[in-house]
RNA sequence: GGUGGGGUAGCGAAGUGGCUAAACGCGGCGGACUGUAAAUCCGCUCUCUCCGAGUUCGGUGGUUCGAAUCCACUCCCCACCA
């Protein structure tokens, strides 16, 4: 059964240092797992790894996907898991908390209609009730409010949902750090990436021809506006910082939920001294 | 110095005698989420020993059964005039 090391975490508390630092110390490969990272030219607004971070890395699914484009959860489980499988361990890395459960856990996602496309004229209320007459519990675990749930759910009324179990021999590390100090990270990160010519990075994407108003990546649409006069460099710059914030939180709050879905789960506090290397050692000579 | 406007919870901002611990927005915190996931959505947010109780609306003192709301004085802020 292949080994499978997940680092993750909030977005900024340094998921790819340490991943690179690990792959290279154990010779592992390593397999993006951040929805973000799979497009090509935003790498400044990503944050993602740069060509010294990754030298002699194998790796996976990095910077493949135009942006804006359509990509799936399945999508990415038919793509990594052939990868997972054809090494004895590799190291995923990545915030798409989403994504590394698709691809680790059972997720059966082979025999589900999609019709995505489907157009309700309907109000989020009676979106819901209608959602209700059809699978009473699917409604339950969401809000009418929730339209692009109540939609899924449509789409997969009636089906039972079995328990999600784990398909291959998974370390789950998940790291955290005092919270102020997290922030604190963000927002530098931010006024670095400035520097390192986002805006520029972006004037690119929009001479490439990408209607850069449908990336859905933090700060992209943000930016635009500021380039459009719409808003100044200042008033993007506390939106974009406060958004990256919201997404580290909302993140803490998934993989916080991954101690119930993953065994061998660890929550490393990277104030205090971790102890990561055992693991990942101990790991691998189990 | 004069005239006008204003000081409300972390911030912005309603409220202009009882239904107000005080709308709403933001921030913050917590949560949900198996096909857009850096997405989408929900809850809480004065204090406490949280049943219930106790302190709030620049300050002080009044009026009133009752005041963030009325009156007096006072301290700040802004605009315009000098």
């Amino acid at each position: 059964m292949s080994k499978v090391i997940v680092i993750s975490g909030p977005t900024g508390i340094g998921k790819t240092v340490l991943s690179c630092k690990l792959a290279r110390m154990f010779n592992l490969p390593l397999i993006n797992a951040d929805a973000s990272q799979m497009r090509k030219g935003m790498d400044i607004g990503t944050a993602n790894v740069t060509s010294e971070e990754i030298a002699g890395i194998e790796n996976y699914l990095f910077k493949f996907l135009e942006p804006a484009s359509d990509f799936s959860i399945k999508d990415y489980q038919d793509l990594a898991r052939p990868i997972i499988e054809k090494n004895n361990c590799s190291i995923i890395c990545g915030g798409s908390g989403l994504y590394i459960d698709a691809a680790l856990l059972d997720y059966d996602l082979n025999n589900e209609a999609r019709d995505k496309e489907k157009e309700y004229d309907l109000s989020n209320e009676e979106l819901y009730a209608l959602l209700q007459s059809k699978d009473v519990s699917l409604a339950n675990k969401t809000h009418p409010n929730n339209r692009k749930r109540v939609l899924r759910y449509l789409e997969i009324a009636g089906k039972e949902e079995k328990k999600a179990t784990e398909l291959y021999d998974i370390l789950f590390i998940n790291l955290d750090m005092n919270r102020d100090k997290l922030y604190e990270r963000i927002n530098n990160r931010y006024s670095i990436m400035i520097e390192n010519g986002w805006i520029d990075e972006l004037k690119a994407l929009k001479n490439r021809g990408i209607d850069t108003s449908k990336i859905k990546e933090i700060g992209y649409k943000e930016l635009n506006d500021y380039l459009e006069n719409k808003k100044s460099l200042e008033e993007v710059s506390d939106l974009i910082k406060q958004k990256t914030r919201n997404y580290a939180k909302r993140q803490l709050t998934w993989f916080r939920g991954s101690k119930n879905k993953y065994r061998n789960y660890h929550l490393i506090n990277l104030d205090l001294d971790n102890n990561i290397n055992d693991l990942v050692k101990q790991f691998l000579n189990n």
